[in-house]
DNA sequence: CCAGTGCGGCCG
DNA sequence: GGCCGCACTGGA
């Protein structure tokens, strides 16, 4: 009997690979291990096995796998399900899903190792220059990689070079997997067993008379605790106020005695106090319903203003669930994944907490994996959207908190999957409960609870009744009129913050990011440096002295003067929070500012110093970007102020509306969170504009049905389906020959489907490629399946094709 | 002449 | 996606 195993190997191929294993591994194998294959000429990657069969259709030579990794599953079986669902609605491959699942660290590559053929004969005088310098670097190293080799010759193709020598019998080459992930470890110290004893130590203190640092590190030990102790180096270090060098010359004197020991990355300082508070009446009767909602076997959405206590009642629900020995899952955006909520979580959970994202390193990310693979004990994860890929096996719960956030759904690369949509597929594969929480849905899942496809719960009070901040509307159009404008501050929102700063409380400034970027511009020609690869201004980066592209990095130094007319005069248009931070000190110099975007929360820990730093009240006021507008909660906050609320509503996208109430909305919700009423100031030049009103009011209700009607209207989500294909190539008409071929193959055949384009975006190059773009339009009534396939088929003849061989083709399903 | 680069094809 | 082979370019 034949044995073949087929794998899926983190490519973007949209199939899996056959190899040929022998009985005995035929028997070992169980889909879910990782398996080490040779796939092209030279390569190993890692694939998972999907499953064992007896036979193969196949008219080549069929390889055989090189190695077994695991000896149990890194993968159940219903991931493997959820990742072919995944890569079958979002339109990829399996291999991507793979890839994107998977920590880095488990998915092991080979790499080329060269060494000398000890046994291979050959003449010297037969090697070229550039070979012997690779034999003569072997003679003092053991082995080297294929990058030690291109920093010997100062060559970039040594490929060839290295083909002749092993032909001449003078190299081997072998492929070799590197396991990159290690453990954590830290470092012990240890008094030596010899100087346990009183005697012994009193004369190793004589000893050391003359070497006081020394003797302190010793002391130091001693009073740490009973000195056969294990002591972290580390702490010793710090608490002999000591460094490093003093403690290994111990060591080296056989004095200490040290010790690693692997420690997990996962652990954090835990928190003391484990009660969950009381809830109120209105928590307690949503609650309820949800519970029932859950019973019925329905996806729950939470819909509660700012403020009114949503985490608590995810608290509440998954303590229940751990209690029972269950896994929850909590799903966050990124930017809401701070320090204060985790620290929230570790407050009541502890140890049962584990934290997913994309800023832990891939060890990090490795040991998360493991142990939600193993199952030991019940735990919640914490994640932004990648964390619904990790390898649940009790999952029961699943809160996806923000709901409305568009940061659930990845952009590039693929699999560009939501992963509040695909939390919603995953729950049913595992039979669990979903619970959406934002205080302002995104329509689609609003109309979702009003048509009863969802059930719905609400929580319209704050918590401890705390009113809606008072959001009072600036009319910049008015002011600017009548001269009541200094910079980009009103009168108005001057005599505020006066106010607000006069009763020691903070004040929160948000400045919009998105088509806000400061660009430069010549006075005297209007000429406005542009990207060179891309079809953008550059952004004025003042405090980095440069101007940057933000799609593709291009970065340059700032120019003195223009260079089409070499004119001086030369200004920054646009406002970012860089200008309103300089503007706010020419207005306030009594009063400091602390600005909060990219840029300045760049490095690991510098977001943290900035909470802290406005916790403190180090800072009186803080200006940011929408990463104000998640997970914040600041309690001396007492005055939100809007610089310009307009761009949010001009932007040429169907959600523009919609986001602009959620955004507002949200910043909206940073303000007076404890007692005392907050205020907000909203400056814009549409003050009459429904959505401005709507915001004003917190008048959800009126906001959603009027959106609701116009994506009816114009045929939009939630009632229809949007794929959006983007093609992509160096050349402009190239490109716009095959957006035009698209769409003609696309309406062939009458699928009773609206094909819209092709359509340059608005940014039409990027990173020297033209990009136009197709979008699909189908409503509820066609199957989506059978669409897909059909566009699928038309990606292939197009592949095929031979003049568009050379397009990138980008498909994105439910596109935003 | 050699080295680098871009393109197309294929991988089991 | 990565790699190979191939055609082509460009520097001295």
């Amino acid at each position: 009997m034949a044995y073949f195993l087929d794998v899926v190997l983190p490519l973007p191929l949209d199939r899996y690979f056959s190899y040929r294993i022998n009985a005995a591994e035929a028997e070992v194998i169980k889909p879910g291990m990782r398996i080490a294959v040779p796939f092209g000429k030279s390569r190993l990657y890692t694939g998972i096995a999907i499953a064992v069969r007896n036979d193969v259709k196949a008219t080549y030579e069929i390889k055989d796998i090189e190695f077994i990794i695991d000896d149990e599953p890194v993968v159940h079986k219903d991931q493997i399900k959820f990742w072919e669902w995944i890569a079958s609605y979002y339109m990829c491959s399996v291999g991507q899903v793979m890839r994107a699942a998977m920590p880095r660290s488990l998915l092991l590559e080979s790499e080329t190792i060269i060494q000398r053929d000890e046994e291979g004969s050959f003449d010297e005088s037969d090697l070229t220059d550039q070979e012997f310098l690779v034999l003569e670097a072997l003679e003092h190293r053991k082995a080297l990689k294929i990058d030690d080799v291109i920093a010997i010759l100062d060559r970039k193709t040594v490929l060839p070079i290295l083909k002749n020598m092993l032909a001449k019998g003078a190299i081997l080459l072998q492929e070799e997997m590197t396991n990159s992930y290690s453990a954590k470890t830290e470092k012990y110290i240890q008094l030596a067993a010899e100087y346990q004893d009183e005697e012994t130590l009193k004369v190793l203190l004589d000893e050391l008379s003359r070497a006081p640092k020394q003797r302190e590190v010793i002391m130091t030990l001693f009073i740490m605790g009973t000195s056969n102790k294990l002591v972290k180096s580390k702490e010793l270090e710090k608490r002999a106020g000591t460094s490093r060098a003093i403690i290994k010359t111990l060591i080296e004197k056989n004095i200490l005695i040290e010790t690693e020991q692997e420690v997990s990355r996962m652990l954090m300082d835990e928190q003391a106090g484990s009660d969950t508070y009381e809830l109120n009446e209105y928590q307690q009767t949503a609650l309820e319903q949800i519970r029932t909602s859950f019973e019925n076997d329905k996806v729950c959405l939470l819909h509660g203003v700012t403020s009114s206590g949503k985490t608590e009642i995810y608290v509440h629900l998954i303590k229940e669930a751990l209690d029972r020995g269950e896994q929850v899952l909590y799903l966050l955006p990124e930017i809401a994944l701070t320090t204060q909520l985790i620290a929230r979580l570790q407050y009541f959970f502890k140890h049962q907490v584990l934290v997913y994202h994309s800023r832990y390193t891939t060890n990090e990310r490795q040991e998360v994996w493991n142990h939600v693979l193993n199952d030991e004990e019940p735990y919640v994860v914490i994640g932004a959207r990648s964390a619904v890929l990790l390898p649940y096996q009790n999952l029961k719960l699943i809160i996806v908190d923000e709901e409305h956030e568009t940061s659930f759904k990845q952009f590039d690369p693929a699999p560009r999957y939501h992963a509040r949509d695909a939390a919603v597929v995953l729950a049913k594969i595992k039979q669990a409960n979903v619970l959406m929480g934002s205080a302002t849905p995104a329509l689609e899942t609003y109309h979702n609870a009003t048509t009863g496809k969802y059930d719905l719960v609400e929580l319209k009070k704050r918590f401890n009744n705390v009113l809606m901040p008072a959001i009072q509307l600036v009319d910049i159009k008015e002011k600017h009129r009548k001269k009541r404008m200094q910079h980009h501050f009103s009168d108005t929102l001057i005599e505020q913050m006066e106010t607000a700063f006069k009763n020691q409380e903070q004040v929160i400034l948000f400045q919009n990011r998105r088509g806000f970027a400061p660009v430069l511009e010549c006075n005297t020609c209007g000429h406005a440096p542009q990207c060179p690869n891309c079809d953008v201004s550059l952004t004025v980066h003042q405090h980095r002295n440069e101007l940057r592209c933000h799609y593709c990095g291009y970065h340059t130094l700032l120019p003195k003067e223009c260079a089409a007319c070499s004119s001086v005069e030369i200004d920054t248009k646009g406002f970012g929070t860089e200008q309103i931070e300089e503007e706010f000190k020419e207005l306030f110099p009594d009063y400091k500012i602390a600005r909060m975007d990219l840029d300045t929360t760049r490095g690991k820990h510098s977001y943290q110093k900035l909470i802290e730093k406005v916790e403190n009240k180090e800072v009186d006021c803080l200006v940011g970007t929408q990463m104000l507008t998640k997970g914040l909660d600041f309690r001396q906050v007492s005055l939100v102020g809007v610089l310009n609320a307009d761009t949010m509503l001009n932007f040429p996208d169907f959600r523009a509306h919609e986001r602009c109430f959620q955004l507002l909305t949200q910043v909206a919700g940073r303000a007076g969170r404890t007692s005392k009423r907050g205020q907000v100031l909203i400056q814009t030049y549409h003050p009459e504009h429904r959505i401005m009103q709507q915001v004003s009011t917190y008048d959800y209700a009126t906001m959603f049905k009027e959106q609701l009607y116009d994506r009816y209207q114009f045929k939009y989500p939630p009632y229809e389906r949007l794929i959006r294909i983007t093609l992509k190539h160096r050349n402009y008409q190239l490109t716009l020959q095959a957006g035009e071929w698209f769409v003609g193959a696309l309406n062939q055949l009458d699928h009773g489907v609206e094909v819209l384009g092709p359509e340059f975006p608005p940014v039409s190059r990027v990173r020297n490629l033209y990009l136009i773009n197709v979008l699909v339009k189908m409503n509820k009534q066609q199957n989506p399946a059978a669409v897909k396939a059909f566009i699928n088929k038309v990606k292939r003849s197009f592949e095929a094709a031979k003049a568009f061989r050379s397009v990138r083709c980008i498909i994105d399903v439910d596109c935003y």
